[in-house]
DNA sequence: ACCTGAACACCGTTCAAGT
DNA sequence: ACCTGAACACCGTTCAAGT
């Protein structure tokens, strides 16, 4: 039933319930049984069915042969899944609270360790790539929620800031630097750092 | 009400409900309510209980003048929260779910960026490596749980094993590499890996 | 003032009874 | 065979009534 993704996205997971789809797909709560084991299997397929967004890397001809492509298709996996938590903010509670093994899940992971691979990484390098980036883009969704106009990452400076600044002078002071700083910035800066990180790895 | 955090840590955020607290504490559960206003303070304060097993970096004398010390303290940090995740299992649901803002965690936040500021980090990339590295020990404490001997991971291991290898040639292949590196080195790499990476921005 | 047993409202799941 | 209204079990929260 894809139409509890659409009810997740509209209401959010908290809100979220058995009576509430049934109502909404014209049945009743028994009649949902019948095509699912319980509410946690209904979770586990909003999650897949949200990450069957993600398209192929299809235009991945970024030079294999010069060795660095790599970077451009990670850095794509890397902004395709957090473009698909920028569009389903209400999913985020489910990918966080553990790893997605979906079929969807499960295919996006083949073809970006098959892609890692290809540009000449260990298959143990780049598990270990995709695993690191993918826990960075869903915990930096979790960090910056939302898009810049969102509530809640103003909120969060704010409180920051409304610290007091002698007992947490640093805080503060970093906080300052949430606000000049896009939510784009922030996110592309950190993805770099793991990159680099990735990148010294591979030459070893 | 720290008897939240020992019932949490017995039986976990699912089991765990008010009646049993109330049980457990040998009152009622309206009388929790006149200390805290709801579950969710109840579940924000097990989590700040837990952060605040965490040690203060007092021991910091790894050469702050070398201008390398920076790494051995978050190594530290990573270490200690990596302990503590390991030591408290089921609290990692709530740390996933949202960033935590009580005062212990606001306390090991302030020492962390004040610590790489001390070793000439900006303000800006301090508050950085924080989230990055807090994020990283989150999430893979969500993907590797639990210790070696943890039927999680052996369990999540056998899982990929036992997918069609044809279909995903390359999540089977590095299943394997599950096996043989222990959760420990795992862990390690993914580390160092990001480690790097801060090394990079910081010498821009 | 402080506590409590009991209730209220709600939600996941199941079942006896319909068609 | 397939569906459903109603119930069961449970849990967060509140309240009228005790002391």
């Amino acid at each position: 039933m894809e139409g509890a993704a659409a009810l997740v996205d509209e209401i959010g997971t908290d809100a979220f319930h058995m009576r509430l789809l049934a109502e909404r797909l014209n049945t009743s709560t028994a009649t949902l049984y019948r095509h699912v084991t319980g509410k946690d299997e209904l979770m586990a397929y909003v999650v897949d069915h949200v990450l069957g967004e993600i398209q192929p890397l299809v235009g991945d001809r970024t030079g294999a042969a010069a060795g660095r492509g790599w970077r451009a298709a990670a850095t794509r996996r890397a902004l395709q899944l957090r473009e698909v938590l920028d569009k389903h903010p209400n999913v985020l509670p489910l990918l966080a609270a553990q790893l997605p093994i979906g079929p969807n899940a499960l295919a996006i992971r083949e073809e970006t360790i098959a892609a890692l691979v290809r540009h000449g990484f260990p298959h143990r390098l780049a598990a270990r790539a995709h695993t690191t980036l993918a826990q960075y883009v869903i915990g930096h969704a979790i960090v910056q929620p939302g898009s810049p106009r969102d509530d809640e990452a103003t909120a969060l400076r704010d409180y920051y800031q409304g610290l007091d600044a002698e007992a947490y002078p640093h805080t503060v002071g970093a906080a300052a630097y949430l606000s000049e700083a896009s939510a784009e910035d922030e996110f592309m800066g950190g993805l770099e750092l793991i990159l680099d990180g990735i990148e010294q790895a591979r030459r070893r």
